[in-house]
DNA sequence: TATTAATGTATCACTATGAAACAATAGTAA
DNA sequence: TTACTATTGTTTCATAGTGATACATTAATA
């Protein structure tokens, strides 16, 4: 196992992903936990030299998550200073690496660009990368303490997808083929931190002409069943 | 006058910006016009090597335009590869530059982070750097074509700057200290680029308690004088 | 067949918004 | 002084959206 060639990726240069998922209660994020350190921090990775950006996002996502054209959204870009760290990269190399040289490209400054992913937690099987042992999901509220600038990252993310919520329908990765419209509810209740009203929920919705009827789901409950719903594929 | 110092700036790492200005009619952006090429481009720059990204952004937006502590929001990172052409810096340089050597920094690729600035047209100085002989306002409507994906960028800047004008009351520094409710309106209808109804416009900036009303200004023509407006501001 | 619990829908009050009318006023001209 | 005009400030009205609540429906069970 060797460190990462400086000639094939772009010094300087990161992206860091919060990777959202659903556990049909909670948000939860993918965190990794690196090698006989006990520290924690976002999944992400470096720029290929002839690699566009995204590409190097999705292709991060899909080596972490096994997942493919998954909705990803750029948020921000961090580049304050608080962000250099070279002691705590340097342990995180050494616990893994036998020889690590004095100087290298991974121990200096490095600007990062923030993306967000939805998927559907059931379908994920995360694989820890060469310099983690683990890679799991945390409830977005019981977040640890993460390496660099991490925790403020997972909090601006979280910020942006509440207040854009409405306007991306993005859910559509969060939940399975079909759902019912309390399991949807759920999903925005989850994001946004908060109950919703249930009627006025379904209205809106609804109204959005999104949503596409399905049989009902007779789940063996002594009650009313719920239809199923799926989002309307635009042709 | 020589090249910038390698060891002085992060490699690979630039920002651009999309300053907008108000003509009291129009909305303008500021471009630079490289010497000897006749090519345009938006005001950009790198990042030293102990400083912080929106510090460096803030630097070069004082030096261009005279201007210090300006809203300045971070919009979008760009990162295709459609970026790299290292020709046209090369030409840039060459225009400027007695001897350029074959291989340099400026000439590889770089992914670049996107902020716009809203200031007020009338105190702005522009002061061309020294690869540019002008620097000067062009209306949104019209801007040239522009090296590298500078033209896609303004397009970006211009959305971003619609769908989150009302919650960021950004006119700020679009306008003189105190103002008009019909000048108020005309920022608003030359960054949304459509009319709005008087009326409503006025009932919907009074509804939001950000204005405070001041004396009427008496301009000599035959009707009702306006009130002068200024921004609260929240102490 | 009544009961229960969850779901689907309707109602009502209130707020926000577009369109239009009305009212006020600073200057000009008769 | 008195109309007149142009612009600004305010109101009104119809309509759409939203939060809170009630009502209606229905799948299983007792």
């Amino acid at each position: 196992m060797s460190l990462p060639d400086s000639t094939q990726y772009l010094p300087h240069i990161a992206y860091d992903s919060v990777i959202f998922g659903f556990s049909g209660e909670k948000l939860k994020i993918l965190l990794m936990e690196y090698h006989n350190t006990g520290w924690f921090a976002l999944p992400g990775g470096f720029v290929k030299v002839n690699e566009p950006l995204d590409e190097a996002v999705n292709r991060g996502l899909k080596e972490r998550t096994g997942l493919d054209q998954i909705y990803l959204e750029q948020f921000h870009t961090f580049g304050s200073l608080e962000r250099v760290n070279p002691e705590a990269m340097r342990k995180i190399l050494e616990a893994q690496h036998k020889e690590v040289p004095s100087r290298h490209w991974l121990f200096e400054r490095f600007i990062s660009v923030g993306y967000y992913a939805l998927i559907d937690y059931t379908k994920v099987e995360a694989k820890p990368d060469s310099l983690s042992d683990s890679i799991d999901w945390y409830d977005v509220g019981e977040v640890p303490q993460l390496l660099f600038d991490h925790n403020y990252i997972v909090e601006k993310a979280l910020e942006h997808l509440r207040t854009h919520l409405d306007q991306k329908l993005l859910s559509v990765n969060l939940l399975p083929e079909r759902f019912t419209m309390k399991e949807l509810q759920q999903v925005y209740e989850a994001i946004l931190g908060e109950k919703q009203n249930r009627a006025n929920f379904q209205r809106k919705m609804l109204s959005l002409g999104i949503l596409e009827r399905h049989e009902k789901l007779y789940s063996g409950g002594s009650h009313k069943a719920p239809f199923l719903y799926s989002f309307h594929t635009r042709s």
